[in-house]
DNA sequence: GAGGATCGAAGGGGACACGC
DNA sequence: GCGTGTCCCCTTCGATCCTC
């Protein structure tokens, strides 16, 4: 195992990683973690088979942990059905200093559960859209996660607000542009919570500031843990006068396929000059 | 209900071939 | 020599079934 590199090492391995490797280092980047599923599934998904593209995954990850560029962490996030309880990476020093060229680097932390369950849902919800769109001939043109998806405006009493997607995404086909903003729900924040967070949307697209950028606000989707959860959220954005009824879309995360490929826009789709 | 047996999915390692 | 692709086999571990 390598400990830092200096500046002179740095480019050297940058120079011997492969566009996919530093693809991969960029991906922990964004999302912070991943789950060695998840990178096979964004990143080795050519193989000839589902095994052959995992096995090249997990010789690809041993060989950028043992430069320390990325790292497991010692917890795990259990799936269904046995052995599938996936190993989760994190960018480790190298890997920060390689991306951002800067000369402290960081090594990872081990993050809360909660934290690390909702990050990795984001992050799952991003990989499902690269894959619907793989599918059905779409692109992923645009994809912002968390903070970097996060909006600022002016409130109507004059005050700063923040809107604070999950996830921002575009998707593509040869004439239109689909716009979505994402919120990935654990159920772990109560329905108060969520209505908040709802009125603030509605707050921003009234600004018009989305709009004049991108001619037609973003649909907001909800993706929810369960049929139950799915249905409350539903009931109370029916039941709330103040919330554009058109604007919000409530779905399981297992229907998003479905959601993102038949869902009609919101104002008319965007269509590129 | 508790505990053991079985099943199935996924991870991991060895080996070989191939290309650069 | 090194990285990669593939196949094969073993191990691990949660879910489910079965027996007591």
């Amino acid at each position: 195992m390598l400990n830092r590199l200096g500046h002179r090492q740095l480019d050297h391995f940058r120079m011997r990683f492969s566009t996919r490797d530093l693809a991969i280092l960029a991906s922990l980047r964004e999302h912070r973690f991943l789950t060695a599923q998840q990178i096979i599934r964004l990143h080795f998904y050519g193989h000839a088979t589902q095994p052959a593209g995992a096995r090249a995954c997990s010789r690809v990850l041993e060989r950028l942990q043992r430069l320390r560029t990325i790292a497991r962490i010692q917890r795990r996030i259990g799936g269904t059905g046995g052995g599938s309880t996936s190993q989760v990476w994190t960018l480790d020093i190298n890997g920060h200093r390689l991306l951002t060229q800067n000369k402290t680097g960081r090594s990872h932390f081990d993050p809360s559960l909660t934290f690390l369950a909702h990050t990795l849902a984001v992050a799952e919800t991003r990989v499902t859209l690269e894959e619907i769109a793989r599918r059905n001939s779409l692109r992923l043109a645009h994809v912002e996660i968390e903070q970097t998806a996060w909006r600022q405006f002016i409130g109507t009493g004059g005050q700063s607000l923040w809107l604070k997607p999950d996830l921002a995404a575009v998707l593509s086909d040869d004439e239109f542009d689909d716009r979505w903003f994402i919120e990935v729900d654990l159920g772990t924040e109560s329905l108060k919570t969520l209505l908040g967070k709802c009125a603030v949307y509605e707050s921003y697209r009234k600004t018009g500031k989305e709009q004049a950028s991108h001619e037609v606000f973003p649909r907001v989707l909800w993706l929810t843990t369960t049929q139950r959860r799915a249905d409350q959220l539903r009931n109370a954005l029916a039941n709330s006068r103040s919330l554009h009824p058109r604007l919000f879309t409530v779905a399981r995360f297992d229907e998003i396929g479905a959601i993102i490929t038949d869902q009609p826009p919101l104002n008319g789709k965007e269509e590129r000059a």
